[in-house]
DNA sequence: TGATATAAGATCGCATACAATAATAGAATT
DNA sequence: AATTCTATTATTGTATGCGATCTTATATCA
């Protein structure tokens, strides 16, 4: 039984796909990079049919656009499409909490707070403090063992990274670590309605932090102005 | 400017998968049902690339399962991924029904009601009234405009054929056209817990027929058993 | 000089070829 | 006859090649 030269499992057209993915959650690749085949396939040691077929599964995730006859890009979601994504988000998320408030195991318990005191210490590292912000939604999703719900979640929170690297301000940490942990109270005590609307008020900061600004900016662009003009 | 061949629209692959994707919802490729690259292929006259492509689309909807080495298949859900797949239609159809409570146009109210009519028009088709009653579903998440929603909410219903395939009852009407006709009434009258509700009851009437009959079913045999042998 | 046309290069769409793995059938052994 | 081993065949995994399409740079004309 010959082994394998070099599989992080599960065939290779997958590890390039997570390459990529992770590249562009981490923001390496940032919305509207181009991806170009062959350059990806040489870099990484494959030949375009892989790079070809992980950028479909991507496309389908809704994280880089194919362009026929133009090629793969970096996705590059619309405000619009942010404030959709991000109320489908809470659809989900609600049942998530709804799920698991009051089901939570010890185990479970300690791997949550064990997170959330890593994104404590990660504070300072602005790509990492994303980056396991998002995890924690993902991990909370995880325990609900709904596989369907797993992976919308999964999917929902990779895109919320592009929508913040689009629109997001520069230097809000996305999440609010002690959200985080007043949810996790109160999922352990099992009050159900509480911890859906600390979840819907989190994910509902993340948009104003987000999203909203631009709006805002805008008003406070004409309110100076207005200001200017004597116009209250 | 020379014609392409002979393409519906938007990439040959697409095709094939559009293709493929419509045999499994109406059931003319049951669940397990193998799908070999090259038989596919020359079927459709295509390369096998364009099916491998087509293959890895529909395994990231959960259509087919891509067993590595061993060949794609059409998937066959367990019950307990039906279960969690009509929990999470549940909460995405409920952010549907929200969206839309009292903001239909004249014109979704009747293309609505049109395509009700056309369920019940249906009724004896088994196939067309499976497919349409899917529909249903998806043309109230059209109306939404929320991409991802739009996206997702497509997906389960599709996967939802698989298994009702499984698990459903051989004459159940997957749904029962009134209660479309009554959802309809009360997004209409703008009555939204209400309508909520009766979506809620809805899926859950879907599930009832196609996941406890299983249940039920291991009972009724048991209770044959029983009769034959004095007890009960 | 500026705009348009045209040719060169890069990149994609798709088919095909070859290697690797699994499935199958047949022979040999017990 | 049943079972294991082996050879054959079918099917998948991946790379590569060629024609088509897009991009760009250069040249031509107003």
């Amino acid at each position: 039984m010959a082994k394998k030269v070099s599989d992080a499992g599960g065939g290779r057209s997958q590890a390039v796909h997570r390459a990529l993915k992770r590249a562009i959650i981490d923001q390496a690749l940032p919305p509207g990079a181009k991806l170009p085949e062959d350059s990806i396939g040489e870099r990484l040691g494959v030949s375009r049919t892989l790079v070809r077929e992980a950028l479909v599964r991507l496309s389908q995730e809704g994280l880089v656009e194919l362009r026929p006859n133009k090629g793969a890009a970096v996705a590059r979601p619309s405000l619009e499409e942010g404030r959709d994504l991000f109320l489908t988000r809470m659809a989900l998320e609600r049942l998530v909490v709804e799920t698991l408030s009051g089901n939570l195991t010890r185990e479970q318990i300690d791997t949550l707070s064990a997170h959330i005191a890593g994104e404590e210490a990660a504070r300072a590292e602005h790509a990492a403090s994303i980056r396991l912000a998002g995890e924690f939604h993902t991990l909370l999703a995880q325990m609900t063992n709904n596989a369907s719900l797993i992976r919308y979640v999964n999917e929902l929170v990779a895109r919320s990274s592009l929508i913040l690297a689009l629109y997001g301000r520069p230097h809000s940490s996305e999440c609010a670590v002690s959200e985080h942990r007043d949810l996790l109270d109160k999922l352990i005590a099992g009050k159900t309605e509480e911890a859906a609307a600390l979840m819907a008020h989190h994910l509902d900061s993340i948009t104003a932090r987000a999203l909203l600004p631009t709006e805002n900016s805008i008003k406070d662009v004409l309110a100076t102005y207005a200001l200017a003009e004597g116009l209250a």
